[in-house]
DNA sequence: AATACTTTTGCAACAAAGTTGCATTCTTAA
DNA sequence: TTAAGAATGCAACTTTGTTGCAAAAGTATT
């Protein structure tokens, strides 16, 4: 299992360079979603911050992460699923819930965007949920 | 009719100031809801760019406008309709839609946030719905 | 394993966004 | 009208994000 990371790049057909392959780790090892500042906290001693920009806009672009809204001026990032990764196509389907005590923001991954009805003339492409309160760590 | 922007600054406590005045017309003039930057560009030869930032903050604690969460780093504003304003509580219950065309953002105030069901343990505060799509003018 | 080619990285310089403290000006309420 | 409090503008600064380019690292091929 080591080889993660590595094997995400691969199948994304990404080079696999030192500073994605840490960046990765960083996500698989974080129980919840990462912002760009999160990320430079963790590693801007090894990697330069235009570095890391760039790094989280090839993930996002190749489907291996995917950003989260927020009212707060720090768009953060999951790692998708396994289903985005090896199809290149979103399935995000996902809640996601920011908690007002610990701040840490992770996907419901079990719990689907409903439905919702949109008026005439309006086409959907994307879909996002974002629920803020007391998540079950801090309750 | 005249007077909207300044019965509203009443109704809230705040004091009526010509930049107030300016920011809440620029709202009400507005068919979208608006970034810092659109402001800005409305009115910066006017008013300070602190002035800007000071003002919106204070709308927003006051309940007189809501912000709407985005991925590209532009939180975006919108006035709240008037039960919000005068009962000074939040029933922003409707989905934002962001066309990615004409790059609008608007509240679709018709369009109720549909109930989800969160797992055990976690408490729902706020719930923010974002669709991305082609809006009915640019269809 | 050495190569040539391509991609990624780091640096520097910059632009834009957001914050803070303080003196001045404007609002409000008496 | 005036005194007290609130809001504004300015300056200085921090943080965040972007761009071009040379150096370094990765990849594929032999």
């Amino acid at each position: 299992m080591k080889k993660q990371g590595e094997d995400i790049l691969k199948n994304s057909a990404l080079s696999v360079t030192a500073s994605r392959k840490r960046i990765l780790e960083i996500f698989l090892a974080a129980d919840n979603a990462l912002a760009h500042q999160d990320i430079e906290t963790k590693c801007a001693d090894q990697y330069d911050r235009v570095t890391i920009y760039r790094t989280l806009q090839t993930f996002l672009e190749k489907g291996i992460i995917h950003n989260i809204p927020s009212t707060d001026n720090m768009v953060r990032y999951a790692l998708c699923n396994e289903a985005c990764i090896t199809t290149g196509h979103h399935h995000d389907n996902h809640v996601h819930f920011k908690c007002d005590d610990c701040g840490k923001t992770v996907c419901l991954d079990d719990v689907n965007i409903p439905a919702v009805n949109l008026p005439r003339g309006y086409t959907m492409k994307e879909i996002n949920m974002v629920v803020n309160g007391i998540c079950k760590s801090c309750k």
